[in-house]
DNA sequence: AAATTTACTTTACTGTTGTAGAATACGCTC
DNA sequence: GAGCGTATTCTACAACAGTAAAGTAAATTT
């Protein structure tokens, strides 16, 4: 089968998170506004990206008369539960103490890891 | 300042990893054969792979007549603080509690996390 | 319909990463 | 000190990533 390559580079990520913010499926010009928020990148480059994510699976292009419509493939959700199993995995040897150690050496809020305690205690998780 | 580049590409982090296992000042025949535990790997790629280290600050070199050792400049727990944060920053926009949802979703075992919750619990984070 | 605008596609270039053969340099043996 | 191993550095190259100019096609204006 096609396993293909779940990790995404850092501009395709963008734009991808720019897809979930958005309703989809998602007029260029919308993307473009919301990339524009973030930080400048020429059209055409953003054109790129976005056929780049299309190649990999990731989104749908479709034509509308003029101008096209991208919808995300694969959702945040998905995407986020993959990546976060493989950083575990990479650098901690899938060892969540390990990973919580970290995270408090990290400099992460107070309020934050507060947050998860709570998630745990709530039986969340 | 020198901001300089602070995630490593996955090779170099492979070769990182090695260095963090074994009592530095570690010597190249010493990494080799770590690196061959995990996969082949030529000779001339690690020693590329070393040297890139060193060029980004992360190794220190040092001849040592015929052969050179190698000594890890940053330690394992700083870089992965330094790429935990980074992570649920890029992921998850600081959001512990995603995170957190994206954890449950990501198919680690029970296990995993019971100890996380354990380490929560016993006020360690 | 010709000109203009608009929107996408092609081409392209630079730097990085993974990989390793070729070349070189350094000790050591005889 | 000549030759030999062997360890390191140089050179190389393909694929990927970031970026965007140039080209093309289609719609709109005049």
């Amino acid at each position: 089968m096609f396993e293909k390559k779940t990790k995404l580079p850092d501009a395709e990520l963008e734009v991808m998170q720019i897809l979930w913010r958005c309703e989809a499926p998602v007029a260029r010009s919308t993307v473009e506004a919301e990339m524009a928020k973030l930080r400048p990148m020429a059209q055409t480059t953003l054109l790129t990206l976005l056929t780049r994510l299309a190649d990999k699976g990731f989104v749908r292009i479709e034509k509308q008369g003029r101008s096209s419509v991208y919808t995300p493939l694969v959702s945040e959700a998905d995407y986020q539960a993959r990546q976060s199993k493989r950083f575990v995995e990479q650098l901690f040897g899938g060892s969540m103490s390990a990973f919580a150690s970290a995270l408090t050496a990290s400099g992460l809020s107070k309020e934050d890891l507060a947050e998860l305690r709570q998630l745990l205690e709530e039986d969340r998780l």
